[in-house]
RNA sequence: CGGGAUGUGGCUCAGUCUGGUAGAGCACAGCGUUCGGGACGCUGGGGCCGGAGGUUCAAAUCCUCUCAUCCCGACCA
């Protein structure tokens, strides 16, 4: 086969590179740190999104939509989240061009200059908690479960493709609670759903956990995160939910009777997920082939390929794919009959792998003569001849088990890239040698947090579903009752 | 914002040192042979060499300025 991805071997982040452009999924645009998604590439997002929007109005939520554009006043109400956001936006200044008397094309006029200037939002929470101060009153208006599909920007100084542009899709969710308790059952709800989401759909094992005091998002309490873990040994932060308490609700003075009938701030959740995931599905799974992608997420899940020489080869093949597409159509699955005759069999082999095309048919000659089809599964490279009889069935159970596979191989890799330290020179080893999440134990300050970031990798999170376990910290030798997970991520 | 590099058909690049008719591979188009793992042959189309000045009989090549992009760091879903 003609080469045209670097290998993972050879050159990790090459590869990723080569496979984002030649499978056809984004490229880069005129505006710096931008991306086109490409109608591949959109339609697994376009996937992942109706799946995620199922879960939310599953658990209550509704959507909504709130301005692209930020007042900048409504930026310095949460000192935290200021700090956080101030030195990655992009900003409207001006409202009209005209035209350069003297020396041609367009310029910004400057008698357009706007009274307050205007952010491009990097996350809504405050032109949506600037809103929410209206619609509550009194407890009775509580709770409010609101979620949002929008773009935002954040300028980053070093980007790509899915994995950081400048503006990313993402959905954020926000919502407003009567009590401390709701809110912080909402939160870790939804962080239960992103875990859910990526392992069953996305075919991504999770370490679910909360983030250390530096780690967390601008403004919140606490922070829940999902953390993957890709090929090459690194974490990848794919999904968060926080616990904001009342800082934003005390930031946009937002209060409510409650029961009791005083006068109280509202508490507050959000909570999001991005394109990034389309990164993280492919720096999980795929392989020097070419994408490889769980059935749930692909929008091909098999591909029918005649293979004929000349004309009269074709109609009695196209009928025998025609007749398999209806079955599996009604079966649910999405089926491709590639019958174009400008591009060879081979070609098609090669660039539906590409692709990730979960199962490929391919039906010649002879399987006419013998009532058979190739089948061919994209995540184990295996080929097999099947009867054409209960292909349909066979292909729909086929299909659970890619997905299940899928997610078995990335659970087995995670596991055995999990390592369990207990000194300096042991994390240094993980880091430096072996890659993957090492779990040590750390005990909670600040200036060993510091330390372990010196070696460039990051206390990904305090994991929510492990065991407590007495021990000592890698750093400092003092006492800690948990281990963390220690990774350098993306 | 520091350090390094690069701008030449759609893409990847050669040509720049040593100035002298703009090239290759891929891609694209036509024709023919092919078609069970990215076919082959022949033919053809396509480039104010990032931009602006300058030096010269002559500039992709030398000089000055400028714009842009990429890579490595600090920031990050």
């Amino acid at each position: 086969m003609a080469k045209v991805l670097t290998s993972r071997e050879e050159n990790y982040a090459q590869w990723y590179n080569d496979l984002v452009l030649k499978s056809g999924l984004a490229e880069n645009s005129a505006v710096r740190g931008c991306m086109v998604i490409k109608p591949y590439g959109y339609a697994i997002w376009e996937k992942m999104k109706a799946e995620l929007d199922r879960m939310f109005k599953a658990t209550g939520h509704e959507n909504a939509y709130f301005p692209l554009f930020i007042p900048k006043s409504f930026f310095s109400r949460e000192a935290d989240h200021v700090e956080g956001f101030a030195k990655e936006c992009a900003v409207v200044t001006h409202y009209r061009l005209k035209n350069d008397e003297e020396n041609g094309g367009l310029i910004v006029d400057p008698n357009a200059k706007l009274e307050e200037e205007l952010i491009v939002r990097p996350t809504s929470e405050t032109i949506i908690w600037n809103t929410y101060k209206n619609w509550v009153q009194s407890y009775r208006d509580l709770p409010i479960l609101i979620n949002q599909w929008a773009n935002v920007v954040r300028w980053e100084m070093r980007t790509r493709l899915f994995l950081r542009t400048a503006e990313f899709l993402w959905q954020e969710g926000h919502t407003a609670h009567a009590t401390r308790e709701e809110a912080e059952k909402e939160a870790m709800q939804m962080i239960r759903i992103y875990a859910e989401f990526s392992e069953k759909f996305l075919g991504i094992p999770v370490v679910v956990g909360s983030k250390t005091e530096s780690e967390k998002f601008a403004g919140a309490v606490e922070t829940y995160t999902i953390e993957q873990l890709m090929q090459d040994g690194k974490a990848l932060q794919g999904g968060t939910s926080h616990f904001l308490g009342q800082n934003f609700a005390k930031a946009f003075d937002v209060q409510f009777t409650n029961r009791e009938g005083k006068l109280d701030h509202v508490w507050a959740t959000s909570w999001g997920m991005t394109t990034r995931m389309i990164g993280a599905l492919i720096m999980a799974h795929s392989d020097n082939n070419g994408l490889v992608l769980p059935p749930s997420v692909a929008p091909i899940q098999v591909v029918i390929v005649p293979i004929y020489r000349g004309d009269d080869q074709l109609p009695p093949i196209a009928e025998v794919a025609t007749k398999i597409k209806k079955e599996l159509v009604e079966l649910g699955v999405e089926v491709k009959f590639d019958d174009r005759d400008t591009q060879k069999p081979g070609w098609k082999f090669a660039e539906y792998e590409l692709k990730g095309v979960p199962v490929r048919i391919a039906i010649g000659p002879r399987d006419i003569e013998n009532g058979t089809v190739e089948l061919a599964r994209r995540d184990t490279l295996e080929k097999k001849v099947v009867p054409q009889e209960g292909i349909a069935s066979y292909i729909k159970a086929l299909l659970a088990e890619i997905q299940e596979n899928i997610y078995r191989k990335a659970l087995t890799f995670r596991n055995t890239s999990t390592h369990r330290v207990d000194s300096w020179d042991e994390l240094i080893d993980v880091l430096d040698n072996k890659g993957g999440f090492a779990l040590a134990h750390w005990d909670g300050t600040r200036e060993s947090e510091d330390r372990i970031k010196e070696t460039k990798a990051t206390i990904r999170c305090l994991p929510l579903d492990d065991e407590m376990e007495e021990g000592r910290c890698v750093v400092s030798g003092k006492p800690s009752k948990q281990r963390v997970v220690i990774a350098k991520a993306y």
